[in-house]
DNA sequence: AATAAGTGAGAAAGCGTTTTCTCGGAGGGA
DNA sequence: TCCCTCCGAGAAAACGCTTTCTCACTTATT
C-alpha cells in the first residue's frame, strides 16, 4: 500500500458506508448510469453532499482510461501567438469539460518529442504547436501521439488533422501591398531557421520574385522576438530599402522602436509590415500594417478537431487539413515612399 | 472492467513476462528503489527498452498519491501579466519534473472556487492568481486547497504562502513622479472592481492625497485591457488633467492610442503612466513610463514556494509572505506639463 | 399457481502501478 | 553439521474508482 491512511480524503467508501449501500451504488448514482431506486439515490446524494464527497479524478481516469485533459506543446510561451492559441484552446476545451496541460519546449528542438510523449501519456490527446523538429522525426512521432492536432505543420502518412496559416500567400500580399504603394527596394527580415512558417514565407517570396523581377528584395536573418527586431535596425537602415517585411509583429515592433530611436520616421521614411496581427499591433505608433491570422479561431478549431478524434475513437479517419488565408490589415505603418534622392 | 483489452498500450505486465520476472521486480528496477540482482535488472531494462515501455502516469499517480502536476487558475489568460506568471511557473516547475494545468476563470468570480477545487483534485497543489473572490470566500477556500500559493492576495487564518506586489507603494511613486515633473491635476483610471490590486492602488492614492492635499486627483472608472483604456480617452480629455495614472500597461496603451487618434501629444500635452512593465511597454511610442514588477520572478518564486510545501508535507508551516516593491521605470510617456492656458 | 422474464443492488474484477508481506535459499557462525 | 540471519524476488494488497457478473426479489404470463 502506498499512503498512510491517516487523514485521507473522503472517498467513495465513506459515502457508501454513510448511505448504507455499496460502492457500486454510489458510483452509479454519481454517474447516473444505471437505474437505481429513487429513494436510495436520494440517500446517497444526501450522504455525498454531507461529506462533501468529490470523486477522485485519478481513480476515475484509471478506471475509465481517459483523463479529460489534453496537452499542448508550444515552442515558446512568451510568444503572443502561442499564448492566444493556448487561450483559445483552453477556453474551448473547458466548455466541454476538458482541461489543458501545457509544455513549453523553449525552442529546444530535441525536447519536443519527449515533451509531447510525456504529455500524451498523461492526456487524452496532444496539440503540437508549430513544432520545430524535422519532417522525418515528425512523421515518425505523429502516429505515437495519435489523438493529435498539428498547428502550422502537416504530415503525409498518418491521418492527423492540421491547422495552418498560408504564410506564403500572406507575405506575398504584404509585399504586393508595398509595391503597389510604390516601393521598389524591399527587405524580408526572416525568422527562426527551424520554423516551418518561416520557410513558407520564403517560398512565398520566391514566387513573388518571379512575378516581380523588377523589385529588389533582400533577405536579412533575424529572430522571432522584439529584441531581434530591435537589433536589426542598423542592418535595415544600411540596406537602403524603403519597405520592410518583418517576420512577425514582434520583430516589427522591435524594429519600429529602433527606427524611432534613430529618428527615422515610419511610414514617411520607411514602411514596415508585421505578421500575425497580435492584439498589440493596432496599438503601436503608428499602428502596424500586418497580415491578420484568425488566431482566436485557431485555438478553438484545434479543440474541435481534437474533440472529433476523441469522440469518434478510431472511427472515420477524417483528416481535416484546414488552411487559413491571412487577411492583410492595412494600418499606418506603410505608405508611399518618399521621392528617391540616391 | 473498463476498456476493451484489444490493442492496449504496453504495460508493466508485458515487460515482466518478456523478462521472465514479476511485476514487482520490473517496478523496482524502473524506480531503482530496492536492491535487485544486477543480472536481472539488466534483463528487465533490456525488455523495457525493446518494448519501448513507458510507465502509465495515471497508474503511478494512483499508487503514489501524487500527480507531479500543479494547477494554476488565472482570471484572464489574455492578460500579459498572467501569461508571464504562467510562463515563469511552467518553466520553473518543468525543471523539477512537474507540469502545469491551466484554468482560466474569464473574470467570472463565481467560477474561481470551482475551478480551483477541480484543479486541486487533479494536481498536487494550486496556484491561485489574483483571485477576484471575496475575502470570506477565500479564507474558507484556502485550507481546502492546501498546498496553495496565492498571488496578489493573502489570507490570515491559514498558513499559505503568498506573493504580492506593493501596488499601493508603486502607484504612489508614479504619482509622485508626475508631481515632481510639475503636474497638478491627475487622474487615476481604475481597474476591475473585484481586483484586490486595484483596491491596493486606491488605498495608496488615499495616502498620497493626504500627503499632497494641493494636488487634484480624480478617479475614473475603467477596466483592465486595451479597449477600456481606449474607451476612456474622451473622459480623460474632458477631465482636464495633465497626468494620467492608468490601471496597468494595457489600459495605458489603449489610452495612448486613443490620444494619438485625437491628435493629443504624449508627453507634451498629457503624461501617461502604466503599471506592470509588460514586455511591450518599452516598445510603445512613446515608450511607457511604468512601475516594473518582477514578473518573471513571480512565476518562478511561486513554484519555489509550492515546492517547499510539497516537499515538507505538513512539516514546518513556513508561511512566507513575499512582497515585491515595484520599481518606477521612467521612459518617454511622462514629461513636464505645458504651461497652463486655462 | 408455477414458471419465465425483468429489475435493481451487492460482490468482485479490473484499470496500471507501487509497496508491504512472505518465503525460499544462500551464507556465516557455533 | 545445524541453526540463525540476511537478501532478494514473487505474491498479493492497496490506491479509488467503474462496470460486469451474479443473484435475490418482484412482476408478468400462461
Amino acid at each position: 500500500m502506498a499512503r498512510r491512511n491517516t487523514n485521507r480524503r473522503v472517498g467513495i467508501a465513506d459515502v457508501a458506508e454513510k448511505a448504507g449501500v455499496s460502492h457500486a451504488t454510489v458510483s452509479r448514482v454519481m454517474n447516473g448510469n444505471a437505474a437505481v431506486d429513487p429513494g436510495i439515490a436520494a440517500r446517497v446524494r444526501a450522504a455525498a453532499a454531507e461529506l462533501k464527497y468529490q470523486p477522485n479524478p485519478v481513480g476515475r481516469s484509471l478506471a475509465l482510461g481517459k483523463t479529460d485533459t489534453i496537452g499542448i506543446v508550444v515552442p515558446d510561451l512568451a510568444n503572443p501567438t502561442f499564448q492566444a492559441i493556448l487561450r483559445g484552446l483552453s477556453i474551448a476545451a473547458a466548455q466541454d469539460g476538458y482541461r489543458v496541460l501545457i509544455a513549453d519546449s523553449s525552442e529546444v528542438t530535441s525536447e519536443e518529442a519527449i515533451l509531447a510523449g510525456e504529455a500524451r501519456r498523461r492526456c487524452d490527446g496532444v496539440v503540437l504547436c508549430a513544432p520545430r523538429m524535422g519532417d522525418a522525426e515528425l512523421e515518425e512521432l505523429a502516429p505515437t501521439l495519435h489523438p493529435l492536432v498539428l498547428i502550422n505543420r502537416t504530415t503525409i502518412a498518418t491521418n492527423t488533422p492540421s491547422l495552418s496559416v498560408d504564410y506564403g500567400q500572406g507575405i506575398q500580399e504584404l509585399a504586393q501591398h508595398l509595391v503597389s504603394l510604390g516601393h521598389r527596394r524591399l527587405v524580408f527580415l526572416s525568422g527562426p531557421e527551424h520554423s516551418a512558417s518561416n520557410r513558407q514565407r520564403l517560398v512565398g517570396l520566391d514566387q513573388f520574385r518571379k512575378e516581380h523581377p523588377e523589385i529588389e528584395l533582400q533577405m536579412l536573418h533575424g529572430g522571432s522576438n522584439f529584441d531581434s527586431g530591435h537589433e536589426s535596425t542598423d542592418a535595415i537602415i544600411a540596406s537602403g530599402a524603403t519597405g520592410i517585411l518583418a517576420f512577425n509583429d514582434l520583430v516589427a515592433m522591435g524594429l519600429l522602436s529602433g527606427l524611432h530611436e534613430r529618428g527615422i520616421r515610419v511610414p514617411e521614411d520607411i514602411s514596415v509590415t508585421g505578421f500575425d496581427d497580435i492584439p498589440f499591433a493596432k496599438y503601436t505608433t503608428p499602428p502596424l500594417t500586418t497580415a491578420a491570422v484568425p488566431i482566436n479561431e485557431l485555438g478553438s478549431l484545434a479543440w474541435r478537431r481534437m474533440r472529433e478524434q476523441i469522440q469518434q475513437a478510431g472511427d472515420a479517419p477524417v483528416q481535416a487539413q484546414d488552411e487559413f488565408p491571412p487577411r492583410v490589415e492595412i494600418r499606418k505603418s506603410t505608405a508611399a515612399p518618399a521621392l528617391k534622392h540616391a
